[in-house]
DNA sequence: TTACCCGACTTTGGATCCATTCTGTCAAGC
DNA sequence: GCTTGACAGAATGGATCCAAAGTCGGGTAA
């Protein structure tokens, strides 16, 4: 759409999720048209958007609060991702793995096993294998070729930590984060074996068993506060 | 919202899925305004909201379209939909069923039962079922307990025939179609009786195949005209 | 002193106006 | 004859204005 309501939305976005906007805090058009120079009428086409992405919900008849996130709606939102995942992996080797999907999970795998192999923690490994982990997900769900699996986990990864495109890091203990992504890439090993074996059914199994491999993090949420600053997140883009 | 973007949205979503407006068709803002008597300004408000239920795609840089259902889209959706309500039926019976809940899912048998017990079709049978469907279906979403599940299959649900809260009837074999939502009735025994055993593994299976006794209907939509006369839709609204 | 009602102010929803951008058509040039 | 470019018309995005609805507070009465 337009050029305002883009800036307003991505702003108005990035606020929330950096806790610049505090959960709780009621949002009114006005000022926030004023704080990012726009008219109010970007900001009424923003904040319904936001709404449906579930980062901000409605304050009685009037307005919107930015929504507390809790610990149990990441670890819902996950549940679903796996959920939605594994029924993805398993329609994907039940209507047959094409040749260039094995070969793009294959070459996934490679690349996990170049950062993993040398055994030590690198520069750009944690932003390597994120780039690989979203290539090697968004895979899966377009060889699921279902149009209401692509919707619907497209939605529900609206919450940052619950999607595969993003990934967190605990920065003080280096080595162990190191340890827990290589048993998730293992995951990813298993999964593409039993794509490769027609065994749908597992494939749909370790789908979803892998998506607790970001679970553990939900706890951090417990506290109200944005995250502690020894954690690192990484967010990118679909595709 | 609003009292004209409420009213603009249910008669474009009303108009759209009775096919007054075509699939394929394109609209634009002006025209809609004056045809439903109001400002572009709901109808701006409306049109976005439409396109995230999925009736509506952009048309280029410009305008929206009638989204074409496929049969191919109902088909994915409604396989969404028994994954979603199967996850949600194991998570009811994992967490623990309350007597509540209980008593709920064993009044929606007794209605149904009601139904189905003197063998012959009576006047209000199809929508006495229908209604009682939808609860039996919304106690099973709500006892899992999980935000994301709610939030997914309210999106899912978009798309009329694949929501748990649509049915179709083929009006010209009422006999028949009498038969298959008794059997689709003896399958909601089924579950609540795998919930009330514990038994959250198996629940989730036949929950996963109950969604299949809406599939056979997609066939209809391999035309790209509306429904034959024969064919009668009950939707209804969940709660 | 407390509860209820009335009024003022705030905020949102709707309409209209303006500017920008896109699309389609027609004509000219290659 | 086909392609490209320019111009005109149309549609959208953004801003401002107006009306309606809601909320908060104060005052009065019980």
């Amino acid at each position: 759409m337009g050029q305002q309501f883009q800036r307003a939305l991505a702003s108005l976005r990035r606020m929330i999720v950096s806790g610049e906007l505090a959960p709780g805090e009621r949002l009114t058009e006005i000022p926030l048209a004023d704080l990012l120079g726009v008219s109010r009428m970007p900001i009424r086409m923003a904040l319904p958007a936001l709404e449906q992405e579930g980062l901000l919900e409605r304050a009685g008849k009037r307005g919107y609060r930015v929504r507390q996130i809790k610990a149990e709606d990441i670890a819902d939102a996950i549940e679903v991702r796996g959920t939605l995942e594994g029924l993805a992996a398993r329609l994907m080797v039940e209507k047959g793995i094409s040749d260039k999907t094995l070969e793009g999970l294959k070459a996934c795998l490679r690349q996990g096993d170049a950062v993993f192999t040398d055994g030590q923690l690198r520069e750009g490994d944690f932003t390597a294998y994120h780039a690989m982990n979203m290539r090697f997900h968004g895979i899966i769900v377009a060889a699921g070729a279902n149009s209401a699996i692509t919707v619907a986990l497209a939605r529900n990864d609206a919450l940052p930590l619950a999607s595969a495109n993003s990934i967190t890091i605990d920065q003080s203990h280096l080595a162990q984060e190191f340890k827990r992504l290589h048993f998730a890439h293992m995951q990813h090993h298993l999964i593409v074996e039993a794509a490769e074996s027609g065994q749908g059914s597992r494939a749909e199994g370790l789908m979803r068993e892998h998506a607790n491999a970001a679970l553990k993090y939900t706890d951090l949420f417990k506290q109200d506060s944005p995250l502690p600053d020894n954690y690192r997140v990484i967010i990118g883009r679909p595709g």
